[in-house]
DNA sequence: GTAGACCTTCCCGTAAACTGCAAGGTCAAG
DNA sequence: CTTGACCTTGCAGTTTACGGGAAGGTCTAC
C-alpha cells in the first residue's frame, strides 16, 4: 500500500503520516525499488490507535509512549490508564477553572451591558475593564 | 518613568512592554536625549487595563481593537461587550466538549482498569484504546 | 576612569502538530 | 514522448505571547 492509499484508507493527509513517522510513531515501512513508502495492511490498525489516542487527549509523546511499551513486547494496558487518569484530572482542573472564568466574565458582561456609552470617562479605556474582573 | 520603573511599578516584564508596543498595543513613547523610553504616569491605567482584559481571556489582538476604538475617540463599551459575550460563549462551547470527553474518558479509564495485562493481546497496541473511546 | 546597572535594537527559540512549497524522481496511459 | 498523478526530501511557516541573549550605548557612583 502506497502512502497515497493509507491516506485514503484512513483518511489522514499523506504529510501527517510522514510527521508521525519522523517522530517515531510508526516505524519506517518498507520501500518498493524506487524508493517509495510500502506500507503492510496492520498498520491502519495502528493508525486508528493513533487516532483514538489523540482523541483520548494524549499527545503525540505520550502515544509514543504507550507504542514504545508495547514495541517492547509489554503490555502497555497499565502505562495507557496512568496516562488516561492523568488527563482526566487535568480536564477536571480546567473544568474548575472555566467555569471560575465563566463566572467572573458573566460579571464583566453585566457590567458592561449597564454601561452608557454616553457618559463613559474618556480618561481611561473602559471603566468596567479597567478593574479587575473579580 | 523610564521602561524599568514602569516595569517595577506595574510587574509587566520591560521586555513584554516593548514587545505590546511593537504590536501596536502601547503607543510609542516619549524619549529622552539618549532615546530611552519615558513613559507618562497614565501608562499605567492602560497597562491594568491589558492586563485585565488578558485575565478575562481577550487577545492582545482584541485588546489592541478595543484600544484603536478608544484612541478614535468612540466608547469602545459595546465593542467590549461583544468581545466577552464571545468569550462567553466560547467557553461555554469549551465547557460542553470537556464534559463530553470527560465522560468518554471516564468510561475508557474504566476498559482500561478492567484489562489483564496477561491476557492482552499483542497484535494490537491495547484493545481498550484500539476503539473508538465513546 | 571605571564598574555595574541601566537602556537600545535585533534576531532566534519556545510548544504542538502539523501544512505549504519547491525541486525533483517515478509510473501508467494515450 | 509527453502529460499528469503519484512519490521523494527538506526547509520554512503557522499560532500566541512572550523570553534569552548578543552587541553596544548611557548614566551614576566611587
Amino acid at each position: 500500500m502506497l502512502i497515497g492509499a493509507l491516506a485514503d484508507a484512513t483518511g489522514v493527509p499523506a504529510k501527517t503520516l510522514r510527521y508521525w513517522e519522523a517522530e517515531g510513531l510508526l516505524h519506517e515501512p518498507a520501500r518498493t525499488t524506487s524508493g517509495y513508502r510500502d506500507y503492510a495492511d496492520d498498520t491502519i490498525d495502528v493508525i486508528a490507535f493513533i487516532r483514538h489516542a489523540q482523541t483520548a487527549g494524549l499527545t503525540l509523546r505520550q502515544i509514543k509512549e504507550v507504542i514504545a511499551i508495547r514495541d517492547d513486547g509489554r503490555a502497555p494496558c497499565r502505562h495507557a490508564a496512568d496516562l488516561v487518569r492523568e488527563r482526566l484530572t487535568d480536564i477536571d482542573t480546567r473544568l474548575r477553572e472555566l467555569e471560575q472564568t465563566r463566572t467572573a466574565l458573566d460579571s464583566l458582561r453585566r457590567r458592561l451591558d449597564a454601561l452608557d456609552p454616553a457618559e463613559c470617562d474618556p480618561s481611561v479605556i473602559c471603566s468596567a475593564m479597567s478593574t479587575p474582573a473579580d
